[in-house]
DNA sequence: CTGAAAGCGCTTACAG
DNA sequence: CTGAAAGCGCTTACAG
């Protein structure tokens, strides 16, 4: 026995030829019981597994999946947003469920990331994580799609958008987290984030914001909008809120685009003397761990990772089986903690 | 040109053999320089990529490692612990760099996760995270080491263990800790976390924190250490800490061998009303990303994620190439954060 | 510097 | 229910 055994190690044990082995191993009904199983036991016990590249190549597919993390080139080299390290988890789970493997890689937005995979038959599906500007992303996922690639994303569900994507209904979280804050006195709600084409999922959460303003018959004023924070990293939540600031209009509460742009505004907040939330509301979106870590700890809007990531592996392997898929929405949901402050009156 | 391009299509449209191609494509420099430059640009024109099984299949090298990161069957579904995904960017991208492909996988420690990776030709190697009790892995790392498979994990350095690890000098980092806590005056330091050979990491820390208290001429109080504490959440902290106030010991200090359990402790002394650091000083090890927005914000002990990474993956590829490998012990630091209070005189 | 040929370890029609 | 044979798409001695 030197090196792996193969299945002609198998045949040889069990007195049959190497095909049977195969069909053995894979439990193909054409092949007796008792011989199967016999079979599956001389395997077990050889320590023997079926080798995935002669069968992936001879099947011409691969069982393998792979997760693209993309980050914005600006971001710190080791820093991964922490909300889509809790989709990694039940990606893995999934994946693992359904008998797939899982090649995960961290790419710039500037590379090729569309490339590779597929391509070169490591996987037969992409699943797409990350923010980052949306019409950049959106050229590659043409190309991609017009190469025949399987993939999904997690993301904002855009008309008329190339593939299909999973993600949170962001108008209707925009809209709780704006009625939650009216509901608590709030008038003059600043909106950090920006609010165009580049970032889809922030513009959704803005747009909730506003309907849930003109509902309310409030206006909606542009000077409390910090429009240019695409990234979303406590820096620039940070210096949204001294923009805020610098410029001189009255706020009582701020409402983040993400939890990482809230709690650098709420560090803001404290470095400047401003009491949160006796004096300014603050809200965030995605419910990162840290969240309920913060000081005081975050209200913001949760969104099911573990759906989420349940989703994103189903639709894709629908995707590969040929069945027909649609984008999908996830409902949006307020945790309620302490950095907006309780109702002021009954 | 239906389904994807093979060499064979590469080969007709630069008017060479198959083999020439092949050639071309791995930049072997016996294929003219001519040549190879017509037939890599054919090759990107076409959008061909060699087909890694084929590719794996006959070089019996899958250019791929394999990321498991094993868990506790205690934890919960989705919960990772955060220190690990520090780790995870370092890993992927040092992959990357190499040329290397990355799978992943989640298990529980209960399962029979020694197999499969390498057996199948899936990876080429295993890099192993987790913590979860020592001597049950252990049996696995020799089975591991007995078979051949080429393994690196994170974890502590222990004598005579199978396999290599890279690992944070844990004693230097609990001696570093316990000294700072003593250097700020206080003198009876509870620890919490499990002290033996199940959890070698805890046990390490506890070894340098005995060590500087046996240093500053102070004994070791087992009152005071709460030795069940093996898993790391913030339950488990929080738990520890309420054990530690009914057995009705003094003490004016916390040392958690985690940060989770850190938090969970203060979150304890936080209920019961105790202030932190003015009553009692709280020092944690990881330094997660949460542990600067806990309340107050955590000291810690930092262990650099970026360089732990790249000696990972550094360390495996070696071992798979052949070449002599070590296990590595990474140097300790403190983060002086709030939780620990200031030096009470000059 | 290039080509013809063998073979990596499977899976799967095809024939019996 | 089982076996002999072809072939997945490469890489690499071997020969020229």
């Amino acid at each position: 026995m030197k090196g792996k055994a193969t299945s002609f190690d198998i045949a040889y044990h069990a007195g049959v030829s190497q095909s049977t082995v195969s069909r053995a191993l894979r439990n193909s009904p054409s092949v007796s019981l008792d011989t199967r199983r016999r079979i599956q036991a001389i395997a077990k016990q050889l320590n023997y597994k079926v080798d995935k590249n002669a069968s992936s190549l001879r099947r011409q597919h691969a069982t393998t999946l792979a997760l693209l993390l993309f980050e914005d080139p600006t971001s710190d080299d080791s820093l991964i947003n922490p909300f889509f390290l809790s989709m990694l988890g039940s990606i893995t789970r999934t994946c693992a469920r359904q008998g797939y493997d899982l090649l995960i890689s961290f790419q710039q937005l500037s590379e090729d990331w569309h490339a590779d995979y597929q391509d070169a038959h490591k996987a037969d599906g992409l699943i797409l994580l990350g923010y980052g500007d949306y019409l950049v992303s959106r050229d590659r996922l043409r190309k991609l799609e017009a190469q025949g690639t399987h993939f999904v994303r997690w993301g904002a569900v855009v008309e008329g958008q190339p593939g299909i994507s999973v993600g949170c209904d962001n108008v209707q979280g925009g809209r709780l987290m704006t009625e939650h804050l009216l509901g608590l006195g709030r008038r003059r709600i600043a909106f950090i984030g920006n609010a165009s084409a580049h970032c889809p999922e922030f513009l959704d959460r803005y747009l909730g914001h506003g309907a849930a303003l003109r509902a309310a018959g409030l206006p909606v004023d542009p000077a409390l909008h910090v429009d240019d924070a695409t990234d979303s990293t406590e820096e620039v939540g940070y210096r949204a809120l001294c923009d805020l600031r610098a410029r001189g209009v009255a706020f009582d509460a701020v409402f983040a685009a993400s939890d990482l742009l809230a709690i650098g505004a709420m560090r803001a907040l404290d470095d400047a003397g401003v009491r949160v939330p006796a004096e300014v509301s603050v809200a965030g979106f995605d419910d990162i761990p840290m969240a309920r870590f913060a000081t005081p700890p975050l209200t913001t809007v949760v969104q099911n990772t573990k759906l989420a990531g349940e989703l994103l592996v189903e639709r894709l392997l629908k995707q590969i089986r040929g069945e027909p898929v649609e984008s999908t929405m996830l409902p949006a949901e307020l945790v309620i903690r302490r950095s907006c402050g309780a109702r002021s009156a009954a």
